[in-house]
DNA sequence: ATAATATTTCGATAATCATCGAAATATGAA
DNA sequence: TTCATATTTCGATGATTATCGAAATATTAT
């Protein structure tokens, strides 16, 4: 991962609204949900929602596909674990840390999806 | 993690010097950096580097102590993990997902301190 | 074709943020 | 105390970002 797109994509989750989004997302898996459906469990308006929806698609957090007249959006899970693991990559160096202190509960998604 | 202060900490990390300035402190360890250091490293000038520095401790990102004439700053572990853990709660409501897919890499921080 | 629904783009406005020189503060050394 | 070093605060400037009404585009149903 490189740095720029790490600063974007935090820089697209570091929205009120947009971490909603992709927390919604995330928890609703590959299948993703449409945008108006996103809008009204958020209660968000199709303009804003749109710029939002834009901006984590740009940053290569969300994958989008059109079914008719609905375009639903998933998160790109891979693209994801990338940022999680470019965040806490070579913690402490691999040293000492890794004998003093243990792993925390599993914070990866589990969707390769 | 309140929804807050987890967009605090990715609004905190999503610009490029604090994001180079949290991970060189993750690879140094609990012991950390001092500010000089970390400027001198990073190629940051000193009213900069600070006003980065207290973004990310406001933000609950990093903890500091102060030694002698420097002020040493390392990352707030426990803090990044609940980040890390509040990003990827309940990925796929805990169904299919959790069967169809399997975990990534180990992406949280080893390190208690 | 016409109408209805879903989503995106445009444009203007208000608000927030990054940078850094200069000055201020804090601590240790001579 | 006086000086040198480390860090922070202040203040001004330029740049980026969020919001949302209105209009445009896209797709399906009648």
């Amino acid at each position: 991962m490189k740095s720029k797109s790490a600063v974007e994509k935090l820089a697209a989750l570091a929205q009120e609204s947009r971490l909603a989004i992709f927390r919604a997302l995330v928890q609703e898996g590959p299948a993703g949900l449409c945008a108006g459906d996103i809008g009204a469990r958020l209660g968000v308006v199709p303009a804003t929602l749109s710029f939002h929806l834009k901006e984590l698609s740009r940053a290569g957090l969300l994958k989008s596909r059109q079914e008719g007249r609905f375009v639903y959006y998933a998160p790109d899970f891979k693209a994801m674990n990338a940022l999680l693991g470019y965040l806490t990559e070579n913690c402490c160096s691999g040293g000492v840390c890794d004998d003093a202190c243990a792993p925390t509960a599993a914070s990866a998604m589990k969707c390769k999806a």
